[in-house]
RNA sequence: GGGGGCGUAGCUCAACUGGUUAGAGCGCUGCCCUGUCACGGCAGAGGUUACGGGUUCGAGCCCCGCCGCUCCCGCCA
């Protein structure tokens, strides 16, 4: 028995015909006298019906047994259903197979969930569903996800292979480099005390590829970061990784653009507009607060520095004479919020270094304020002009001697108020607005006072703006680095830069500004150097992450729902148990002996039935 | 590393300030049912309340510990 079409597929034109279908029994109405069995497969349902009339015992008897998630293979005529019984439930509706043969393929035992209606399923426990991945992926909202990441990826290459770029693949197995994410190392039982490091990304490929005249390169590369993880992270994902040669910061803007213009109409048919805005990192830290803005609402920063350098209110003002800022928004709407959402997001703020938070609230005509009453009249105008302040308002500020501290305390306050408006249903947010732009014009180069020196705010490959190279040694925060973040809604969905062509440029950053020592730099870096030295192109790319724009294009919330078998919050796969133990005689291949202080209990056996 | 949430039948949930034998729907098992499509009807089985301690006359509920899942902060060049 072979099939002769799949479950979505019978109508009117098939009536007479004899057709097989496989799948999985989704369904099963049984009258006593008269079975319906709805059987699916990927691309959907058909009804079958059983008539004990036209059937053997033995095989009516075999069709009342059939279990949901059976596997069956069954063979009949394709009629029109009788009566006024046509359905618009499924696309099959206005047929059904009589069956004639039915063989079982394979039994299904009890399921641990309900797979067959979607409303349960979605309230079932993660865990479960992570544990019983397979029949996780049957349901229809899942087999769409992965079908969905499937044709993006495929429209992606076609894209791309117009544009003339390569598919270029470049090891998993690679070696330590320091900075950047904690990585998974590998030991190599060839070469006792040596390790690989799964990549963090193929930066370092993609720019020797440059280098080697490839001049279009892409790939969907799988990285790997052993850090802590996230609805949105994993320790393993997909980035969509791009390098160009011979291009500035517009071709790349440019390529991105055009891509994800054909992705979002391919995926969601929605035209989204390009050139998206290109927002240096100053301006959207000033009105937004974060360097992934969602601009999707407005209740943005505004400064009162000027207005609060005079004010009797000390707190004010002399954060302003020491050379800071005061900065506030306007939370419209929330004049309502309860002491514990104050407390709460005087705490965000606290947390961020604030010495406190102050607020407004604007009800029954009255400013409710612990700090107002030092305001005067002209700074309570400025203050009601500039964030158009009414009534039921929640006016909320941030002064710091850091300008860039008052921005991310106000920028996560901002995001905080969202939520509660979003809760109340005062902020809507349509499903379909994406607010795509660049952030553009970083600093190269940040401080970290705790370690007391200079990192990357990207990476070390990242070329300063060219007239501020001077800069470097001398001024390192004043360099502004050719970094580009791609941002939508509120998310980072990539970035990239131009990077450092030059080995005298490359070098300075590492040895003199990073400070990483010169044997180091040697014996991480140096086949990098040593390449830039016979005919590196200028060069440049970006990378974007292929999970985050699959799920948002599924509207998932989590990347967990566009990977088919994700790793819990923990990095364990609940399927397979990994990761595990391994033998004594793997790690004595390796010249390994284990140093575990605390033994990790093993984790639970899976429930066999 | 830190903070929040969750864990009760196969699944989703309930069980008042601690108080009888821990309930419901779905699923499962058996019987009935010839036009259903969440089919319907009747009956039944099914529980170490994640796990280990403690307080109490009495703990699903309170306390301590621990495991797992999840969300956030730190971290993720």
């Amino acid at each position: 028995m072979r099939r002769t079409h799949h479950c979505n597929e019978l109508r009117a034109q098939h009536i007479g015909e004899k057709v097989t279908l496989m799948g999985w029994v989704h369904l099963r109405r049984d009258l006593g006298g008269l079975i319906f069995i709805d059987i699916r497969d990927r691309e959907g349902i058909t009804q079958a019906v059983f008539d004990p009339s036209d059937l053997s015992a033995e095989l009516f008897n075999t069709a009342s047994s059939l279990r949901s998630e059976s596997v069956i293979a069954l063979t009949g005529k394709v009629r029109r259903r009788p009566g006024n019984n046509p359905t618009d439930r499924i696309p099959t509706g206005e047929i059904e197979v009589v069956v004639e043969a039915l063989e079982i393929l394979n039994q299904a035992a009890v399921l641990p969930f309900p797979i067959n209606d979607s409303e349960t399923t979605l309230k079932v426990n993660e865990e479960l569903r992570l544990q019983y991945r397979y029949l996780d992926l049957r349901r229809p909202e899942m087999i769409n996800n992965l079908r969905l990441r499937s044709k993006i990826a495929m429209e992606l290459r076609t894209y791309m292979d117009e544009q003339g770029f390569l598919e270029v693949e470049t090891p998993t197995l690679f070696k330590s480099t320091p900075e950047g994410a904690r990585e998974f190392i590998v030991p190599f039982r060839n070469m006792p005390g040596y390790f690989y490091a799964l990549p963090q990304s193929p930066q370092q490929f993609k720019q020797i590829l440059m280098v080697s005249g490839v001049e279009k390169y892409f790939q969907l590369a799988r990285c790997y970061r052993d850090e802590d993880l996230r609805a949105d992270r994993q320790p393993e994902f997909t980035q969509l990784d791009i390098e160009m040669s011979f291009i500035e910061r517009e071709d790349i803007y440019c390529l991105i653009e055009g891509l994800l213009k054909r992705i979002w109409k391919l995926a969601r048919n929605i035209d989204i507009p390009t050139p998206f805005a290109r927002i240096s990192f100053h301006e959207v830290m000033n009105r937004w607060g974060i360097d992934k803005p969602d601009t999707r609402f407005g209740m943005e920063l505004n400064d009162f520095s000027e207005e609060f350098k005079t004010s009797a209110f000390k707190v004010f003002s002399g954060t302003v004479a020491a050379g800071g800022v005061v900065k506030a928004i306007n939370a419209k709407g929330l004049a309502g919020a309860t002491q514990g959402q104050l407390e709460a997001m005087t705490e965000i703020a606290t947390g961020l270094g604030a010495k406190g938070l102050a607020s407004i609230k604007v009800e029954n005509g009255n400013w409710k304020s612990p700090i107002a009453k030092f305001f005067s009249e002209s700074e309570k105008e400025a203050l009601t002009r500039k964030l158009q302040i009414e009534e039921g308002d929640l006016i909320l500020f941030a002064a710091d001697k850091e300008w860039l501290r008052a921005c991310e305390i106000l920028g996560r306050i901002r995001l905080y108020c969202a939520e509660l408006l979003k809760a109340q249903g005062k902020l809507q947010i349509p499903a379909d607005q994406f607010n795509f732009l660049w952030v553009v014009d970083f600093p190269l180069m940040s401080y970290d006072p705790e370690m007391e020196r200079w990192y990357s705010s990207h990476h070390p490959f990242t070329s300063p703006v060219a007239e501020d190279i001077p800069l470097l040694k001398d001024a390192p925060l004043k360099v502004r680095g050719q970094h580009y973040d791609i941002v939508v809604n509120g998310v980072e969905l990539g970035g990239g830069s131009i990077r450092i062509h030059q080995p005298s440029v490359q070098k300075t950053i590492f040895e003199e500004v990073l400070k990483i020592p010169a044997d180091l730099v040697q014996s991480r870096f140096g086949y990098m150097l040593e390449a830039f030295r016979y005919g590196a192109p200028p060069h440049g790319g970006i990378a974007l992450g292929f999970d985050r724009l699959v799920a948002m294009l599924c509207g998932s919330a989590s990347i967990r729902d566009v990977i088919a078998f994700p790793k819990t919050m923990k990095g364990a796969c609940l399927m397979t148990q990994s990761p595990g133990k391994v033998e004594e005689s793997q790690l004595r291949d390796l010249h390994l002996t284990l140093n575990v202080k605390k033994e990790t209990p093993s984790p639970e056996p899976l429930q066999n039935s």
